[in-house]
DNA sequence: CTTATGACGTGGT
DNA sequence: AACCACGCCATAA
């Protein structure tokens, strides 16, 4: 896949096939994720055929172009907590992002009751 | 072919 | 709740 930034047509979600076809079932549910909701590492791996794939999920989004249009910032653990450390640019990004859609990130973390996505 | 490496998950302490 | 030890699995070396 050489063009993560919103430019493919994103195909059906894959629960099987090969490697790419995963990673393009990952790049569509990603971009899937409504705006004010958050999903979860693991949820994306399982969503994208990839089984317990969670921290290909990690590795995934770590390479994803800076000025990439996908909502990398929609993504956390699954206890609810941001994953990139706080005091980085990123992580300080990705907190800005969830605040400025209404996203409650306190202490480091989201309700996943209330903002979890499916 | 064998090891190491993660924006992880889970179960046990 | 916080920590830890393992398990996971595509990729890179």
């Amino acid at each position: 896949m050489k063009d993560p930034q919103n430019t493919v047509v994103f195909p059906q979600v894959v629960t099987q096939g090969t490697n790419e076809q995963k990673k393009q079932a990952f790049f569509q549910v990603l971009a899937s994720i409504p705006v004010g909701r958050v999903t979860s590492y693991g949820k994306i791996a399982e969503l994208s055929g990839m089984g317990r794939g969670a921290r290909l999920v990690g590795r995934w989004l770590g390479q994803l172009p800076e000025d990439t249009r996908l909502p990398w910032h929609r993504v956390l653990n699954s206890q609810g907590k941001l994953s990139l450390p706080a005091d980085s640019p990123s992580g300080s990004e990705q907190r800005a992002r969830l605040l400025a859609e209404g996203v409650l990130v306190r202490d480091g973390r989201v309700n996943l009751r209330q903002y979890g996505w499916p």
